[in-house]
DNA sequence: GATTAAGGAATTTTT
DNA sequence: TTCCTTAATC
């Protein structure tokens, strides 16, 4: 045991109370900057030095990446090696809870090659379901696939029955509920014949096995410690896989901060943080209200902009860097100013000798940053985007896992279902006979026993040998299986899609990250679960030592900080969204997806807006619109920083100068919209 | 039963 | 616009 504790010594009191913390449940509130992963990293490597054997740790985070960077740190905090921070239990609760279902499926009732889809694949076995049961086929309002599992997904989070939940967040659809029900049900059998489960799946069967007293203690005696991450973003099931988790021991530490809560549409759970103490009696609660993080000048501006939101029940951050400047909020003529205003600040700040990776663009949705972009790209600045469309929902992606999947588990149907389209000669239907057939079987090699269809004859012979190799291939390497299967698939997939070269380079990655495998099954996991969020974490490394650029959502850029942050389109429509200002509690959110994105900075923040921007699908033809500044940035917030226009001119360029453009500019620009 | 053409709807954030 | 569903044709 190691009992030298000087390397505590650089937390402050309250960081330090919690990382020593002994037995029983503890609820850190970190406000943003405030040493969050530190102190929870530090807490690992003390219980570590404390005698805790690290298998016998828990620590759940929000990604796998956090999961890695605080084992990391756990492990250069003290003088414990990486060999012992590596055997934590550290990930996501979706992660977690697909290895102690592989652990245990037995009890669980599942087959012990189940397979796990992903949103758009439960969407997919949503939609067939939804067509064998004749629902919407003669009612063209019947809510769709994404619709029908949002509903469904929403109750299962969030612990609810539909009433309340069609009432609140889908009206429109009260009308179905009998056969939304129905087909809920149906949904529920099919997944369990196929032996496949959705996302929501993983977090429910764990919850299901603690509920049952005996498992309760066989899976909590694992663990003498868990330690959650990003509380406040928790739903329902996951607060009652926690206390099904704790039932016999009540060592458990969270950690959050409930003003950046902004997981709502996942059926994340405020209340879980803040009743917290209620739940675990006798929790001690630990406020963290230093900011490491920001200069005093930013921190002024995001106290004021969170100031707004009603319920708010941590105190005000403060910080010991008084230097810097203050925030900037640019007013742009259109989305082209403010693309050239981003770019030139950015190479300003290079210059100065800010690289590029500590400098990010974050917006509120994916396609937000799609001109800046083509205008980086024009310039040759480097950048890796995350979140927004990803990866593996490319078509050509998941063909490939398809037939990985398959192999992995023969009654996957969805799975199937793509592979057997690429067959000329099959269709709908004869897919679906060739589908119940092989999972009958229950083995892919069964193809050879199905009778095709006279047209399919060519591609059909290549696919049974295709499954007899995979079959046979050696289990321990993946990477030659995406081989096999790319001599199958990359010419089809060339005749049918466009873009085949760069599709091609996707295929191409997804070897390479398949050889870092050994087994098909973990590949498989961790595509579905923890999915590379941007094309360059794919790549192997060879351009590791490249500066790049950050763009992100405000959602992926979470738990992040950059010294450089410009938050752009922060104009009403985009920040907060037009699609989430139904209600109080939604605008309430963006309001803190608004303070989440400006904390992230450290040095400068530069939120900007354009005055007129494109919008694509508005109204049939491509039109542009006149925005306003985003309602957050209130007097109060606009006070604290200062006010810079770009690409402006003339009288508007004088009133936004005064900040009072309001209602000059609103009525000038009303005017001239008429005729755009 | 497969393929293609025409018509209709929608539009965020992610494990 | 694009994606997705349905209807008509091969």
């Amino acid at each position: 045991m190691n009992n030298n504790l000087e390397w505590l010594d650089d937390l402050n009191a309250q960081q330090r109370q919690a990382v020593v913390h002994g037995e029983g449940p503890l609820l850190v509130v970190a406000g943003a900057g405030s040493g969050k992963t530190k102190t929870l990293a530090y807490r690992v490597a003390y219980l570590i030095s404390r005698g805790v054997p690290p298998e016998r740790i828990l620590l759940m985070t929000f990604t796998r990446r956090a999961a890695e960077e605080m084992i990391k740190r756990a492990a250069a905090a003290s003088d414990r090696g990486a060999h012992m921070t590596s055997r934590v239990w550290g990930g996501t609760f979706h992660s977690m809870a697909n290895r102690i279902l592989r652990m245990y499926n037995q009890q669980a009732g599942l087959p012990s090659d189940f397979t796990v889809m992903d949103e758009a694949d439960a969407g997919d076995l949503m939609n067939v379901v939804r067509h064998e049961l004749n629902l919407g086929k003669n009612d063209k309002r019947f809510p769709r696939k994404g619709t029908c599992l949002g509903i469904y997904s929403r109750c299962v989070n969030g612990c609810e029955m539909m009433e309340p939940v069609l009432t609140r967040h889908y009206p429109w659809c009260l009308e179905y509920k009998e056969a939304l029900k129905t087909l809920f049900t149906n949904y529920v059998i099919r997944k369990q014949q196929r032996g496949v489960l959705d996302y929501d799946d993983l977090l429910l069967y764990w919850l299901q096995l603690l509920n049952n007293e005996a498992m309760a203690r066989e899976i909590g005696g694992r663990f003498d410690h868990v330690l959650v991450d990003e509380y406040q973003d928790t739903n329902t099931v996951q607060a009652g896989i926690l206390r099904g988790l704790r039932r016999f021991n009540t060592n458990i530490t969270v950690v959050g901060d409930d003003a950046q809560s902004i997981y709502s549409f996942r059926a994340a759970n405020v209340r879980n943080i803040l009743d917290f103490p209620q739940q675990f009696t006798g929790a001690t609660v630990i406020t963290l209200e230093q900011n490491y993080r920001s200069v005093e000048p930013i921190l002024e501006t995001t106290n004021r902009l969170i100031s707004q939101s009603r319920e708010r029940f941590t105190k005000d951050l403060w910080s010991a860097r008084r230097e810097g400047q203050r925030p900037k909020i640019v007013t742009c003529k259109d989305e082209a100013a403010q693309d050239r205003f981003v770019v030139e600040r950015i190479l300003e700040h290079y210059e100065e000798g800010i690289p590029l990776h500590k400098q990010a663009v974050l917006f509120r949705a994916g396609h937000l940053s799609d001109s800046l972009e083509i205008e980086l790209t024009r310039r040759n600045i480097s950048y890796h985007k995350y979140g927004g469309l990803r990866f593996l929902e490319a078509a050509h992606v998941k063909d490939l896992i398809s037939f990985l999947r398959v192999v992995e588990n023969p009654s996957d149907e969805i799975a199937w279902f793509r592979v057997l389209q690429m067959i000329d000669g099959i269709g709908p239907a004869t897919a679906g006979k060739i589908i119940a057939h092989v999972a009958k079987a229950h083995d892919p090699r069964a193809l050879k026993t199905f009778k095709p269809p006279a047209a399919a004859k060519e591609g059909w012979a290549d696919l049974g040998q295709l499954m007899d190799d995979l079959v046979t291939a050696e289990e321990g390497n993946p990477a030659a299986q995406v081989q096999r299967i790319r001599s199958f698939y990359d010419d089809r997939m060339a005749l049918r899609y466009e873009n085949a070269q760069a599709r091609r380079r996707d295929l191409e990655h997804i070897e390479q990250v398949a050889a870092r495998y050994k087994s098909r099954r973990q590949l498989l996991t961790d595509l579905t679960l923890d999915p590379p969020n941007s094309t360059s974490d794919i790549a192997a490394n060879p351009l590791k030592d490249e500066d790049w650029l950050v763009l992100s959502t405000i959602h992926s850029a979470k738990g992040c900080e950059w010294d450089v942050v410009y938050v752009i389109h922060a104009s009403d429509g985009c920040l907060p969204s037009d699609m989430a200002t139904d209600n109080d509690r939604e605008i309430e959110e963006e309001l803190r997806l608004a303070y989440v994105a400006m904390t992230r900075a450290r040095n400068f923040l530069y939120v900007t807006w354009p005055l007129r921007y494109y919008q694509k699908w508005g109204s049939y033809t491509d039109k542009h619109v006149y925005s306003q500044m985003s309602r957050f940035l209130s007097d109060e917030v606009r006070a604290s920083c200062e006010m810079v226009s770009c690409g402006t001119s003339g009288y508007a360029d004088e009133m936004d100068q005064r900040g009072g453009y309001d209602i000059v500019e609103q009525v000038r620009r009303q005017i001239s919209s008429q005729w755009d």
